[in-house]
DNA sequence: TTCGTTATCGACAAGACTGTTCATAACGAT
DNA sequence: ATCGTTATGAACAGTCTTGTCGATAACGAA
């Protein structure tokens, strides 16, 4: 007997990969908002339009699901960073840079994922993210610029915490920017910060 | 017939509120680890020692529970500010006034709470902490001690953004200091972040 | 076209979690 | 000591969630 259904769409075959990348990009929108914890299979299948044993076989388990989600997540965050890094190769620009970097994080509410995953305990929290590499560029820019002129470098724990700071400033902002501090105030502020760290580093 | 049981220890009564404080306690220990969406009734009730449904007998539901959590660890953070604040009156002492603030934070790990709730779309946001009471007063200050120089005193934006920043720093820095980010840099940073500001806030 | 691979789904299973009900017993008050 | 209040727990119900299994059909390869 066939079942009585309403169209009796054709059932759509998507490669493996395809599959595999819309699943995720339901699930990163889950993370954004629950977190990983609150990752449902369910919800998640719902959304690509698949049945949750789909889900389970591309995946293997819930927890599959996730860590291949984690991965695919700090990958993409470590490459914005990199490209925003990469597009301001001067020091002169930090203002910019700092723009260039807040947008990144903005994309996809990559900030907000990194907080949900580093608080849930997965990922290898700040180590993953290359920012003392990105200090140790800096710092041989500093010395570089110190070479001609009399001044002294400062030792590199004072470029490294120079490029912590507004890490860890605009991890917390990106968060609070949707509750508590308005968006315009994001925007002075990290004008405003770019300016502080941008005399220390010169001064 | 008696259930044969192991020693039929004697039923405990506590007090209403010795009971919700308890099981408030437990909740607050898994808001820690696995942040609100994350906590169990039936764990919650195995630490306190008592069954689920007391629980829900004193919270209503378990979304009572939360909300009545959530409002306690509100007041607490806010409370642990307000100390740390009133603790060091001068603006002389940002280090001490930092790192007290720090300890505060650290507390039960109110900054991993703060955090969860802030991600979960609980509480005000850093509206409800009161940082930008806080900026007034420090710029209050600022103002009388530029009476006698001749220094033209900042706008207030400037101030503000001088105490954002090392709440957002420090509010980062607390998820991020047990990975990624050593205890001992951790109290270096906060130095280092300190003298910054206040060499700011001076010049 | 024919065939093999496998992405997909329906149905079911097992456990977890919240919430309800009712009986019981602990504690304070009188 | 007696009594009323109510904190407490055992048992149960219903829903949600992950995971399994077998059947089916879509797509690529031949």
């Amino acid at each position: 007997m066939s079942r009585s259904r309403a169209v009796a769409e054709p059932r759509r075959r998507r490669s493996a990969d395809e599959a595999r990348e819309a699943i995720l990009d339901a699930a990163e929108t889950q993370l954004r908002t629950v977190g990983p914890g609150g990752i449902r299979l369910q919800e998640v299948a719902r959304v690509v339009g698949v049945s949750h044993p789909t889900v389970l076989h591309h995946f293997g388990s819930r927890e599959g699901l996730v860590e291949a989600l984690v991965a695919r997540s700090l990958e993409r965050i470590q490459a914005g960073l990199f490209d925003a890094v990469a597009a301001q190769p001067g020091t002169e620009g930090i203002a910019s840079l700092l723009e260039q970097v807040s947008k990144q994080m903005k994309a996809d509410d990559r900030a907000r994922s990194f907080l949900w995953l580093a608080l849930a305990g997965y990922g290898p929290g700040l180590k993953g993210l290359a920012v003392k590499p990105l200090a140790e560029a800096v710092h041989e820019v500093r010395r570089q610029k110190r070479q001609g002129s009399g001044k002294r470098l400062p030792p590199f724990e004072d470029t490294w915490f120079s490029v912590l700071l507004p890490a860890l400033a605009l991890l917390s902002l990106s968060v609070l920017e949707d509750q508590g501090i308005s968006e315009f105030d994001g925007v002075r502020f990290r004008a405003w910060l770019a300016k502080l760290v941008h005399r220390h580093l010169e001064s």
